[in-house]
DNA sequence: ACGTTCATTGCAAACGATTGCAAGATTCCT
DNA sequence: AGGAATCTTGCAATCGTTTGCAATGAACGT
């Protein structure tokens, strides 16, 4: 009475699918798994029996007998400023093709954030727990010499960021440097003279990307100062406010570090009533969408988010497979729009 | 020579352990599980080589055995509009948030996203996979049957999204009804008659942003029509001008779904020259960073991200202790910027 | 009709950690 | 000193799937 349903027995493990199908559960294992061992007729009842009970194997108990799970970890490493990528528009785009892209590829994505400096163990931790077989890790934060370390060891490992001579791990990252001396020559090249970077220069894709832009800066003969900045949007507002309250009228060209910086940027700039561009020029880095809505559009350097997500995932396989893999360095692209 | 390193013999596995320790496998465990049966001494001498090795245990054994794995699922269907969250900041935020408070609690987090469209299976698939304790799913989309079936038969389920009188399924989200209404009232208060609403009143949540809108419209006695609009940045700019285009001079107030959308919409209505808030009020939906940076800076009716992760999170660990649990609606708030 | 080859299938041992049970070692009490 | 009570520890089964090896039976050739 209290059951209504047709008793269908009730089918968890393999073992009971072939109590059902009158064969042993080495046959169901290989009937599912489509070897080509198996009775095309067997095979058929099999799969029937599995679909009519909504059978899966469980995939703790495969993986640990195959010793390999499907899943691949990402990690998020917040080492400077926690409250940063917490909502990271670029990090999360990230993220979501690299999710579609390791979907495609037949793997599921594990996801953790860590922080290095409660935790010196996060990236051996993650790895030895067994349950990725590789590792894509998002941003050097101010970890790279942990990560070097790691790499040595350990294979299946592919990194988001800046790629710097002669390093041991496999990178993947746009060419920051080159980015910043493109935004840096834009500026100059629409009348700038007195240049500033604003972002923080600690984490070492920033750090290229000022690095960069001080080449240009160097070679064309303006100035350049650095300006710091936390790179979260709640700080960075009036850490903006007060820079430029600082420096009024000194500074006539501007490089921020993301999108979002310049975005806030922006809005401070009208706020002490400073044209773009005509008092103050203004690039910005990443190319979010963000910067074709802001008044005016933001001129800036595009990075290729998704084309970062295919390549990670690609040479991740890769090296999965058992190859060693050579890092790849993404192009940054100058889209020009008003602001700059 | 070939190996400088002092010869640590490798210590994959709690047997290993044991072995140097000199003790047996059960011994180990128990002392790393920090179970009070193991004699203190014992204990630290095992603790001392798990941790000269950098021995982890294996999370598949650990988990196959215990028959839970410490790892939370979540998954994100891509109903309607494939493209469409792919970048939602909205949604992204809220993982972020999601992937702290697990962390904070103990747990993994498994990342999936699916197009139920061409994966009837989805959801089924992924709690059978033996791989998560439980399922946390971002967003209905056009999956609310099915998440209702599934609800029936697995408990440690919790689902973001809208609250449907009646409903079977654990359901965390903002009252959208109440946050629509307040949205057109305060299109109403000041001075809008031609009410438009920006959107897609297919996925619930939208449905309930637009009804609420509608009680209000009716109440007062003002009119509104709904502009059909697709999420994705890219295609809703187009869209939104064409609609502009089309009802020019006829609407003087307008309610987008997301705040990502009224951006676009500003964007629209400063090049068709018209004035906000003077010539079209404008209200958006969510909060997100972006609405304190247009111009003008954007009206809103606030989601708490954080207390909706915060929320998800603590039911879903009530429900894997084996309670029956609530819904939590949380409460809208408009946010008065200079939109409207 | 008999030996060979091949296709299917079953058996049982892994994978690595956990845990109930029971045995051995200590301590404590009278 | 003898026995009970309490701590520690080892043994071995178990979680569910995979896979090498061997056994079975059918098909085939001469």
């Amino acid at each position: 009475m209290s059951d209504t349903k047709p008793s269908r027995t009730v089918v968890r493990t393999i073992t009971d699918l072939a109590r059902i199908a009158g064969v042993s559960p080495g046959t169901v294992s290989r009937a599912l798994a489509g070897k080509s061992l198996v009775n095309t007729k067997t095979r058929e009842k099999i799969e029937a029996i599995a679909r009519e009970h909504g059978f899966r194997p469980n995939q703790m108990a495969s993986g640990l007998r195959r010793q390999k799970t499907g899943v691949i970890g990402v990690v998020i490493p917040l080492g400077h400023d926690t409250r940063q990528q917490i909502s990271d528009t670029f990090f999360m785009t990230l993220l979501g093709f690299l999710a579609d892209e390791l979907t495609a590829h037949g793997y599921d994505l594990m996801l953790r954030r860590v922080v290095p400096d409660e935790d010196a163990d996060w990236l051996d931790r993650f790895i030895g727990s067994g349950m990725i077989d590789g590792v894509i890790v998002i941003g050097q934060s101010d970890q790279f010499e942990r990560i070097e370390d790691v790499a040595d060891g350990y294979n299946p490992m592919v990194v988001w960021g800046n790629h710097n001579e002669g390093q041991r791990h496999c990178v993947v990252g746009t060419d920051n440097r080159l980015g910043g001396r493109l935004a840096a020559e834009r500026l100059i090249a629409t009348g700038a003279r007195h240049l500033a970077f604003l972002g923080d220069t600690g984490p070492m894709e920033f750090a290229a990307r000022f690095a960069g832009a001080q080449d240009a800066a160097r070679r064309l003969g303006v100035s350049l100062i650095a300006l710091p900045t936390h790179l979260s949007p709640d700080r960075a507002g009036e850490e903006i406010a007060r820079h430029l309250a600082a420096h009024a009228g000194a500074i006539d060209g501007i490089f921020a570090a993301t999108d979002t910086l310049a975005s806030l940027c922006l809005t401070a700039l009208r706020e002490r009533g400073l044209a773009v561009p005509d008092d103050v020029r203004l690039v910005g880095f990443d190319d979010l969408p963000i910067a074709r809505q802001t008044v005016p559009p933001l001129t800036t350097i595009r990075q290729d988010i998704a084309a970062g997500a295919r390549g990670l995932v690609q040479l991740l396989l890769r090296r999965l497979a058992g190859e060693e893999t050579e890092s790849l360095i993404l192009p940054p692209q100058l889209m020009i729009r008003q602001s700059a």
